[in-house]
DNA sequence: CGTTCGATGCACT
DNA sequence: GTGCATCGAACGT
């Protein structure tokens, strides 16, 4: 089942927690792939100093301000799209930035984009838990590039579905990269999950 | 282990 | 001109 509209228009923390094991799904020219989210991160508002709200609206930050639902695609240090899913009813900027998947179908097709970054030449092949580990990897091994900046996520090529999967361990830590707002606990990962990336927070058990 | 740093494009001031 | 919601390699301890 596709995730509604309505699914996206609620606080940001919830949506960000329900994200997790929703499966995000890109059908391009070249095939389908598909992965589960692990690991996601919670931008929130004009207060949130890591937002890109934060300056207020500007042409870039524009689809913040837009509709619930829909892709915020930016490219980040010249090199990386990042995406979002932008949340909260209209007009409240906001959105969840995916930051991880576990690989679920068309690896070889994510192999071959991973492969044809100009640092990836000559060297092995991406292994499979490390093909969508981080934002800029997972929208390259997707095919996830500003184009799809605006799209609504209820319609192909790109879209999130429900497809049953429980996380129960679900862990909140401090947001990883970013220069300010790291108070905030609002990155939400799927506890000792391979493909989660950076360091993996603490949890019990291990 | 840890930290530093270059690649690379564009919105923003 | 500055500074990134990164990645990965190259160093230092």
């Amino acid at each position: 089942m596709i995730l509604p509209v309505d699914f996206y228009r609620r606080p940001t923390l919830d949506v960000a927690r329900d994200l997790i094991g929703k499966v995000l799904v890109y059908q391009s020219k070249s095939g389908t792939t598909a992965g589960a989210i692990v690991e996601v991160e919670a931008y929130i508002g004009e207060d949130d100093p890591a937002c890109h709200a934060a300056p207020g609206p500007t042409v870039r930050n524009a689809p913040l301000y837009g509709p619930p639902g829909r892709a915020y695609v930016y490219l980040n240090y010249g090199l990386h799209d990042m995406m979002n899913c932008v949340t909260e009813p209209e007009g409240q900027p906001a959105a969840v930035l995916i930051r991880a998947l576990e690989p679920l179908e068309g690896l070889e097709l994510m192999r071959r984009r991973r492969a044809k970054a100009k640092w990836r030449k000559g060297k092995p092949p991406v292994p499979d838990h490390e093909l969508c580990r981080g934002p800029g990897n997972l929208c390259r091994a997707m095919g996830i590039t500003l184009e799809d900046n605006k799209r609504p996520l209820q319609r192909g090529p790109l879209t999130i579905h429900d497809r049953g999967i429980a996380h129960p361990e679900i862990i909140w830590s401090q947001r990883i990269g970013i220069r300010v707002g790291t108070e905030h606990h609002w990155r939400a990962t799927v506890a000792g999950h391979k493909c989660v990336s950076g360091k993996a927070p603490k949890h019990l058990g291990t």
